[in-house]
DNA sequence: TGAAACTATTCGGTGTTGCTAGGTACCAGT
DNA sequence: ACTGGTACCTAGCAACACCGAATAGTTTCA
């Protein structure tokens, strides 16, 4: 992984799956596929486990345990209220943020 | 500074001043007063003095004493060779992430 | 039977980063 | 002397993603 992107990913990548989540509850694993299918392709999964372990203690999911036809048992996680204001907020920052770098993209210097 | 903010600035806050550094040389207090006016208002000065120092270590920028009118002698920064570079990854590496965000925030779920 | 291979989660240790909260130094005006 | 603006530096902290490994259940196929 790049050091840039691995930086970059910090505080991101916790929005992205709080947005994953804004669709649809999934699990883990789940998760990990969908975004290497989506191009994060070497994102460790230890990092989305850790990431989701600490969005359940902030309370921004709930979570269903729940019995796997394969493999051990799974654990479900869905967006709560607070993980929905959370998200609110992460897309503002991402877009005040997105905004400042555009400009100095442009040649805005 | 809210938590969401300081965690995306891991990473993009170097480019922004790899990118600042690439229409002039300019010193740490001028850049943090830039910062400051383009919005983010409370990045913390000595933040951008250990970004300096980093940046310095790894040869992205090259460095010049001016003495100063007033106060203590300015360290000018100008973008090296390996700077710019840097900055061109980048901004690819942006460009990789901000594609993603985006599709994401439009309902792509 | 046994060993891959896939599903699914957990954990300890590491390095990088931005923030906090100071400090130093130099000069001008009061 | 003192305040305020300019200009830089630092130690200690918390949060995050990564690495490497371990654990556990189920299916597949030799």
């Amino acid at each position: 992984m790049s050091r840039q992107l691995t930086e970059m990913l910090k505080g991101t990548l916790e929005g992205v799956v709080l947005a994953i989540l804004s669709g649809r509850p999934a699990h883990g694993y789940e998760i990990t596929a969908w975004l290497r299918a989506q191009g994060f392709a070497d994102i460790a999964e230890g990092t989305v486990y850790a990431l989701l372990v600490r969005i359940e203690r902030r309370g921004l999911v709930d979570v269903r345990k729940v019995p796997s036809e394969k493999g051990p048992p799974r654990k479900v996680y869905s967006l709560s209220a607070q993980g929905r204001k959370d998200l609110d907020e992460f897309w503002k920052t991402w877009v005040f943020l997105a905004e400042r770098l555009q400009r100095l993209r442009k040649g805005d210097k």
